[in-house]
DNA sequence: CCGATTCGATACGCAAATGTATCCGATACA
DNA sequence: TGTATCGGATACATTTGCGTATCGAATCGG
């Protein structure tokens, strides 16, 4: 881990900037878009000159990925300790229920992550990082459907539990497009459950825990 | 605005350039993504000056509705087309592979549709018009659908046949939101037709796959 | 074919953003 | 506390894009 070179003096008020000019691009990225952003507006926003920017990052697009990278791994963090809550007796309505509410909660984010879906459509190099990231939380699904298959049975048409997971993405992806249209939160959570559950639960046969 | 209260000596030059500004620009916004197209670049594209730009269209953000009207009508046009063709005795299977033909056709149209997404995101204007478009094709599958409900059963999980095609669209929309990254159209397609079965038909009655 | 218009090209001024070079105050470490 | 280094501000040159005003040429009605 330890493996930087320290020719640099120890930074601190590096890391202190570094931060507060990630939180404005949030906000600026999040109220007026990545690609009608400019330099300056985050810099203003973050009460820092050009001179500071261009001191933390070499372009916009390395900050907007970072500023990304931050962000989803703490949303992912948190989407596993959703998860993580019960124990091997996995309860999936009740599962459903605790990730939708992490899910779904900043509206802002979804449009930041819109943005950067966009982005990373046309450039191969961002779109195979957010692949892979996508693809580290559809195993976590995956891994937890797999562990709950033995309780509640999922519907053949989907195949395994990987299936599922992709299924479960899907879902929620789909979700997310009418969310960022209508900005009602609370139905589109109400919408992402039942859309979960008619997917991961057999039509005949559903046993209510 | 371009729209003028006078009757003007009625156009035949003007239409073919403002098709063609049209054209141009869904190449340009395919590729490089609205938000990084200028005027010129539209302009150059088309092989015309910003004189004809400014004298068809009074903003970028102008042409950008117009395109999007202009092909997201076709694209209903095509839809609508692929459900016709049976009669009362509707397939399900059957519509939903037609359909996917032409929804997941043209990569640059997703691009462009969804930059359109991300824009109308942010704009309460224009997103009234998209979610009354999708509400227009929303409507046209759940009457199809409502056909088909005494010939296939449709899983009492997502309530009635507005209800489905709610979850048709957000199947869509899922898809889409993958096949973006991976540019997998084949896949994308057999996916959508699997999660739409699994979403269409319950989970009981079923062909092996 | 002619005259009345309309369309689109060219030229101009202006504003905004970018990237760099340089300088001074802040900061870590002896 | 001294000082070498770092971080960010300021100033500058340049580029890019925008919107307008004006002019010549294409187009249509008669």
């Amino acid at each position: 881990m330890a493996a930087e070179e320290t020719a640099r003096r120890v930074t601190r008020r590096r890391v202190r900037t570094r931060a507060n000019l990630l939180d404005a691009a949030f906000s600026v990225f999040a109220a007026k878009g990545y690609g009608r952003v400019s330099i300056e507006e985050v810099c203003e926003a973050a009460g820092y000159s050009r001179g500071a920017f261009y001191s933390n990052f070499a372009t916009l697009d390395e900050l907007f990925f970072a500023l990304y990278r931050q962000r989803a791994d703490l949303i992912a963090d948190q989407v596993a300790g959703a998860l993580a809550v019960d124990g091997p007796g996995l309860d999936v309505p009740a599962a459903v229920d605790r990730v939708t509410e992490v899910l779904l909660l900043d509206l802002d984010w979804l449009l930041v992550k819109t943005d950067f879906l966009v982005h990373a459509a046309r450039d191969p190099a961002v779109a195979a990082t957010l692949l892979e990231h996508r693809a580290r939380l559809r195993r976590a699904v995956a891994d937890h459907l797999g562990r709950a298959r033995g309780h509640t049975a999922l519907p053949a048409v989907l195949g395994d539990a990987d299936g599922a997971a992709h299924a479960v993405v899907a879902a929620y992806d789909g979700v997310t497009t009418q969310l960022l249209l209508d900005k009602d939160v609370a139905r589109a959570r109400a919408w992402l459950k039942q859309l979960l559950t008619a997917l991961l639960t057999d039509g005949s046969a559903h046993t209510p825990a």
